[in-house]
DNA sequence: TTTGAAAATTAGTATAGCCTAACACCCTGT
DNA sequence: ACAGGGTGTTAGGCTATACTAATTTTCAAA
């Protein structure tokens, strides 16, 4: 029991809240997210990115190895998957109480997760039916701070020949997704890999009777699970 | 057509969508708002309040007349009712969709009003057929900016002998209005004035067949459409 | 093993908002 | 008509968060 545990904390500012999040993304197959990392994800210059590093040390909520990168401390893990709670809960609840397409949900929810009370999430999530996964396919963690961990490939890295479920789409832009949905690549899609062309090429599938061609910019933000290879 | 109506403006923040509101309900009764009262209102020390006064005034939102107080522009009007028509649209979606308690509504949305788009709030404003009122009785400003003015008299002036409809209550604080909702005091309800006590004391009031005794505080909150003297 | 470019950090600056202390203005009561 | 109290403003600081420019560290390639 130490002190940034006992003492009453001062709620996090957005700023924090939004770190904690691209650190939490950034160390989710383990290891290190770097200065530039979180810069880039957050758009913000390097030098500002390695002040907020020292800040958040200092209050606890990551562990920073100068010139190696961050890591979230427990408590830091706990608000970040606050937050990714927040955020995914209300992105299914816009798009099925409020007629959101999944395009459009994610800049929404960007800014209401900051805004929203733990009650209101869980009213929302309880008028939903505690859902699983947001929009996009992404896991929901639980009001405890559990998260699913899958084993997906993308489907640019999927071997020729397997039968595989489209389970989450890793991107935010809506007119990629607005894209996606229309050529019917949306979570619990099924499909068979077909083919692939060399040298980063598209990769061929078919979903029931139609074949498709799938540029690999767009396949490698296809998470699929393995069906039967 | 002026420079701030034609450059693009840089959103609002958080502070002074605030500041407007808050100036609004200070000048609803015409005249104007004064510094103290701003301060008080939002719980900031005065110069903090003639500092953003300065710049509110330079952004021309409001009108300062130094050492007298300060009105809203048409822009500064535009802008503080919208920010209410959000507040009152987020206090009847959670009242009504989310099974919030009348008492609680309004800390909630005070913070999401500042975080929610447009999109949101109309899409809201849809599924619950455009309403009028919020859940206190206070009229929704319409998407175009205009709020209705009703004639009202609080229950601690209305005549003796009146009969009124309550219409709104002019409080936020939970613990009240979970005492009113209790007594049977919400918009909607009919009453009688039967007697009013000297001195500021409290006003006696027949629903139905019920006798209530509503004390000076209280009273002056409750505002009536008085339906026949 | 040296070295040079990339990455990270430090130094110094800016802005939004807030604060307290000090000063200026205004009006009312004598 | 003016004095004093109350209200408003100015002066000067502080924190959070961002920036650019300068410096330091790291690491891999020659």
């Amino acid at each position: 029991m130490n002190a940034a545990v006992r003492s009453p904390q001062p709620p996090l500012t957005r700023s924090v809240e939004d770190y904690l999040k691209s650190i939490f993304h950034l160390t989710s197959q383990g290891g290190f997210a770097t200065t530039s990392d979180i810069a880039s994800m957050l758009q913000i210059a390097p030098p500002s990115v390695s002040g907020m590093m020292k800040r958040l040390s200092e209050t606890g909520l990551i562990e920073h190895v100068p010139y190696r990168g961050v890591q979230l401390t427990a408590q830091g893990r706990r608000a970040a998957l606050q937050m990714i709670r927040r955020h995914r809960i209300l992105e299914v609840y816009l798009t099925r109480k409020l007629g959101y397409d999944w395009g459009d949900v994610h800049v929404e929810a960007e800014q209401m997760e900051h805004a929203v009370s733990e009650k209101l999430i869980e009213r929302m999530a309880d008028a939903l039916g505690e859902p699983r996964y947001d929009p996009h396919g992404a896991p929901i963690p639980t009001a405890a701070g559990e998260i699913e961990e899958a084993e997906l490939v993308t489907l640019a890295a999927a071997p020729v020949g397997a039968s595989v479920e489209l389970r989450q789409v890793g991107d935010e832009d809506a007119e990629r997704l607005h894209y996606l949905a229309q050529q019917g690549l949306i979570p619990g899609t099924r499909l068979t890999v077909v083919d692939r062309q060399p040298f980063n090429g598209p990769t061929i599938v078919r979903i029931g009777s139609e074949t498709r061609i799938v540029g690999q910019e767009l396949a490698s933000l296809l998470w699929c699970e393995v069906v039967s290879a």
